[in-house]
DNA sequence: TACATGCATATTGTATGCAAAATGAGCACC
DNA sequence: GGTGCTCATTTTGCATACAATATGCATGTA
């Protein structure tokens, strides 16, 4: 028989973790923000309940802070946070890259070209937004392509936790161009299938991309000092 | 000013939580098992409204896996995702050790070496369970001393989800043998601060240890196939 | 016997009520 | 002017009630 997909039954719950992720993750929530209950539950038309349970989940996946009797606040993220995150992905790109050319398949491998001369093309283009989204898509297939779930798993909740700090990185245009040219070294690595060059670059990549964002950040003196 | 710790004031569902969490890890509650809200709120004294919450976080912890409509069962662990967390857990453990030499200061070494020095006098009492604990207090304390906090987080998370496995792996005598011969190793390198090295070691150290659980748990054919 | 159908029961999902804690305004007092 | 108190209001934490869904058994049919 052919497989068939089971009618997707989700529960109120996890609808309304996915809105407020998506509110944290897109920055309609600012970092520290504190989140009423009362309003939250007229705006998505649901009760207590399942806003509650939602909280949960996102303060687990280091979204939210809930402080006892007092609500929850969207955590904020410290400049030592940010370091030790960065820290942890560098490592998770590492494996990935060694990873990916060992797992990946030529349609795979085209696929992933098909989407960064996408994003080369938002790129000329100059559209900031588009070119955003194909770049977080390219490096999410990336992951997904190294056949580990648990690897694209953390990479995402990580990746989803200093999104909003990502989204300011490529402002400058020299960042920018750069930021370009290390996405043409990665996709010729890949090519190559030169794991470990790949899996390095990929970590420098992302390093550059954030040592960009912290530069700005301490110019701005807007990140707080501490959790 | 010198840094104070906040009262702590724990909510129920925290509690419940952990108390379910050591629960799933100790492996009072076996894999697939399914738990039942009403006989969980009886043994644990609380209403319905902590416990759902609390099986939120545990199932975005990957303990749980939550059926909707059909309530949780302890998520169980398929032979390919214990690989993939394997390969994830080499990376950290790998950036642990050379973060570690880096920041580990001489009194953070000497309780290293105290607990080492513990776990071995269990090992020569053939103490399994002390020795157990010891060990795992040992790798926890490594990657505390790390100092990035999000590294721990991520690790201890992984060791959760693997721990009841981990556990089987000290049974056959030359394997426990050979585990603390490892940890000899792992602390002469901490001694010499040779970060590499002690990367390499913690990460097969690692890996030697899961493969015995592997190899017993197909022996035993108990592992599902997929998740 | 094997299988389908309908109904009673059990279990989960969501909403709401009540109690405890935090917040903030107003006021007395130093 | 500032400090600390009291009390009303708001907000959160937990328990419970009600609704929706799933489960399993009894019965009927081929």
């Amino acid at each position: 028989m052919r497989e068939t997909a089971p009618v997707s039954r989700t529960s109120l719950y996890d609808e309304v973790a996915q809105r407020l992720r998506d509110m944290v993750i897109e920055g309609a929530l600012e970092p520290g923000a504190r989140l009423n209950e009362r309003v939250l539950c007229e705006q998505l038309q649901v009760s207590r309940t399942p806003l509650r349970e939602a909280y949960r989940v996102l303060a687990s996946e280091g979204l939210l802070e809930l402080l006892p009797n007092r609500g929850a606040i969207v955590a904020p993220l410290s400049m030592s946070e940010l370091d030790d995150t960065i820290e942890v992905m560098r490592a998770l790109e590492e494996l990935a890259g060694r990873l990916v050319v060992e797992r990946i398949d030529d349609e795979g491998l085209r696929r992933l070209q098909a989407m960064h001369h996408e994003m080369v093309a938002h790129f000329l283009r100059r559209d900031l937004r588009a070119y955003f989204k194909a770049n977080q898509d390219i490096h999410l297939a990336l992951f997904a392509a190294t056949g580990n779930a648990i690897l694209e798993r953390e990479y995402r909740m990580l990746n989803a936790r200093i999104r909003r700090y990502r989204y300011m990185a490529n402002l400058s245009p020299e960042r920018w161009q750069e930021s370009i040219d290390e996405h043409e070294a990665i996709m010729a690595l890949l090519g190559a299938r030169d794991g470990a060059g790949l899996g390095q670059r990929l970590a420098s990549h992302l390093a550059n991309k954030l040592e960009a964002v912290k530069r700005r950040l301490e110019a701005e003196g807007e990140a707080r000092s501490a959790a």
